[in-house]
DNA sequence: ATAATTACATACGCGGCGTATGTTGAAGAG
DNA sequence: CTCTTCAACATACGCCGCGTATGTAATTAT
């Protein structure tokens, strides 16, 4: 073997972000405890400390990776829409519904911010933003959105997506609760649409 | 003195919501101290448990109060525009606005959500929400606003204006930042409104 | 070959939380 | 008026989790 070390090192660094994201999707990061995930994948709190200086960095690489998923996951989303503004709606909406997994919504859209204050002011981390943001810019630039600015709409809609999915995955009927937050939520996108 | 009995123990329950809700909107929740904050109004976590159960508990009441200091505000302020609709967008805005002040932000949109799930969910504490929502159901009555479903708006406005808080705080130049994030709140709320 | 550094594990102390147990003073019964 | 009872707290105890300091084995550098 070339580079077993190397290998090694990014193995245990998988692990501890595998076993901390999966506790902190579950039972929470208030009360996932270290010495417990950290032993469940076979490593104690020492590697953990070296690896990522503390809990909050453990969290914070954790962000990292579903960020990135989710960015991709959005991304191909739009780009197989027929036409910019459907993707820019299906986008959307698919931000909403990946709010409603338990782990996205834990992790990103509670524990995250309460820990670490904005997560999508983590310069790491604000992949879904940008995503947003890119989308707003192209319809702006084709004359589907009206003059808005950009960040402010990526971040109205980002918070509008979020919240959506929170009162969604609380109520009792979540699945009616999903069609309407996603039917008022075209509504309000198309407020943004220039009308031809 | 005919009643010093109750009235000193509404006093004790006012002195430890007081001190939680300094300590909460200060140094937030996870570090605030009970031992700390409860000796600094000159009482012990006794008395915070017989009162509030648990930490979670006088969170909640510190939670209730500050949505009823909300709700006043919100609703003098729609009452005072000159119609419906202005008094509505100054709802908002004064929602984004009240985001801004740091106890609102960390209680109500930060570690009360991760504390406590979703608070507008909270049969206590949807003061706001509700405020909103009434607010809406008089526009769609009077044919300002287009046909939506009003709990959705409410909620998707809602977490719009939240996010679009986080966003100004932490943002290095606030004043712009919040003079971009309200014009584009007023962009898209003008896309809700019906045309005449 | 030895020195130095990396990648972890182990050990220790501290602080915070929850509970179990007092203690005091006021309300109600006789 | 006295005794009982219960509410409104304070005190005491133990557990758990975090952070740090230290130890150790393996790898790399010289």
């Amino acid at each position: 073997m070339r580079k077993p070390r190397e290998e090694m090192i990014a193995e245990t660094r998988a692990k501890l972000i595998a076993a901390g994201r999966q506790a902190f999707g579950t039972v929470g990061y208030a009360a996932a405890s270290m010495d417990d995930f950290t032993a469940g994948a076979g490593l104690t709190r020492g590697a953990l400390y070296h690896h990522f200086g503390d809990k909050k960095g453990l969290l914070q690489a954790v962000i990292q990776q579903i960020d990135a998923e989710m960015t991709l996951r959005l991304n191909r989303i739009s780009a197989a829409a027929p036409n910019r503004w459907q993707g820019f709606v299906a986008e959307c909406v698919a931000y909403i519904e990946m709010a409603l997994e338990p782990e996205i919504q834990r992790i990103m859209f509670r524990d995250g911010p309460a820990v670490l204050g904005d997560v999508s002011q983590w310069p790491t981390s604000n992949g879904c933003i940008a995503a947003l943001s890119r989308s707003i810019e192209q319809l702006k630039a084709d004359g589907v959105m009206g003059d808005i600015d950009t960040e402010a709409a990526a971040r109205l809609i980002n918070g509008a997506s979020s919240h959506a999915a929170l009162w969604i995955a609380k109520s009792d009927d979540p699945e009616e609760t999903s069609r309407r937050a996603v039917r008022g939520f075209r509504t309000l996108l198309e407020g943004l649409r220039v009308k031809g």
